[in-house]
DNA sequence: CCGCATCCGTTTCGATACTG
DNA sequence: CAGTATCGAAACGGATGCGG
């Protein structure tokens, strides 16, 4: 059976499309990205995915050690899967498909919903890496859609030792009002709004102008992270 | 016709899976990342790919506006393929595919050649990006595939802007003597040594040992540049 | 209901043949 | 050299079935 299609080429890239290349897998493996997931779950989130293929690349998920699959205990439907920390690392390979696939985004129609897990995941791809301050920074996140906290890690740690960018940014949401003090900005907004800022459709003071958009404390930090434009072309707006 | 199977999500990484998420079109893109390549050239570097394919792929990647055909004047062969500035983005996606796939590579089989074009990219996935030093670096490798020079440019660049990663680095081909002096470190040996050791196979001080490997000069930074794990397991060994 | 396996029409792929 | 046309073989997608 599975006859296995491969690149068959000397080459790391070609390595990785081998392994997670078809249909569905890397879908499978951004929702993974997010926390464990049953099997319903799975299918809620990839609502196109016959429960077949569903089924099968799990299996090769499992078997080249990219997920696996946990047993929980009696209370609760059973078994969930979850990446390994090999798998984590396809983190920078989501994240980096997120970012180019920013521009061609445009707003939701009615079958294509804004699914929930993805809107905890919105606005890390969004965000400009180069406006990133060194130092880090704290940005709270009062959106029509949930409220976020965005942290930022300084560029280099108390060793010295630099961070990859993706790793420098992370985004969870906030339920009770703790941390809610001593961030260095205040976003209130919604999701939409950022991303047609970011992506240039919309400019920065006519969002704020037309009250879509309101910052407290940072205001520069914050539209420098969501300035407009490709990273290649970073105008320096700051 | 064409049905265009979508994934039909609100997701940018979804998004751009529906744009180059086929067979053969990332690859296609890793080729023309290195330069402008005519039909035949990318015939020779996929050899598995139809002509059809090929046809269709480049008609596709032509439409979204990633992939430009350019014709060239009389002398030499006609038309070339290259990348849009926005097609150029994709650097970061191809080579966060490349450094994942890398412990999965194992030694080239016979049916595996290493591509010439490939021989020359094969040294940027494999750079720890954590071990990149702050203040950047320049080292020459003289392997037996070839001679190249490593450019790592400072974190941080004159205005206080930290650069992404993927762009900090780079890697090119060195043909004339020039350039040769006042590098931080001159690597002797071969790209397989280099990945055994990367995908720790083998250790440094066997290889040196063995004479498969001779660096001059700042033999922490290039062993730093190389250790074997995984970025997450980032095991200061500097 | 959860976690799949089986069946089957449609789409895509891959190889070869063919053309300007 | 730079593609197009054709056709059998996989892969996909949706529905249905089936044992916990």
């Amino acid at each position: 059976m599975t006859a296995q299609r491969s690149y068959d080429q000397f080459c790391p890239a070609s390595r990785t499309l081998d392994l997670l290349g078809e249909r569905w897998t890397l879908l499978i493996v951004r929702d993974l990205l997010i926390g464990p997931k049953r099997w319903s779950d799975l299918r809620a989130s990839l609502p196109r995915l016959g429960s077949n293929l569903l089924a099968e690349r799990l299996r090769a998920l499992e078997a080249t050690g990219i997920v696996t699959r946990r047993e929980l205990p009696p209370p609760a439907a059973r078994t969930v899967y979850e990446l390994t920390d090999r798998g984590r690392e396809l983190d920078a390979v989501v994240l980096s498909l997120a970012r180019f696939g920013l521009p061609y985004l445009d707003r939701p129609t009615d079958e294509q919903p804004l699914l929930p897990h993805l809107r905890d995941e919105a606005l890390r791809p969004m965000v400009r890496f180069e406006a990133m301050p060194p130092e880090g920074a704290t940005i709270r996140f009062e959106l029509a859609e949930g409220r976020y906290l965005m942290t930022i890690e300084p560029l280099v740690d108390d060793d010295g030792v630099p961070a990859p960018f993706h790793r420098r940014l992370g985004v969870s949401t906030l339920t009770a009002d703790d941390l809610a003090a001593d961030a260095d900005a205040v976003v209130e907004g919604s999701l939409p709004t950022l991303l047609w800022i970011r992506q240039g459709h919309v400019g920065w003071a006519e969002a704020v102008a037309g009250g879509d958009l309101i910052v407290d404390g940072d205001d520069d930090l914050v539209r420098a992270l969501f300035a407009p434009g490709h990273a290649a072309t970073a105008d320096a707006s700051r």
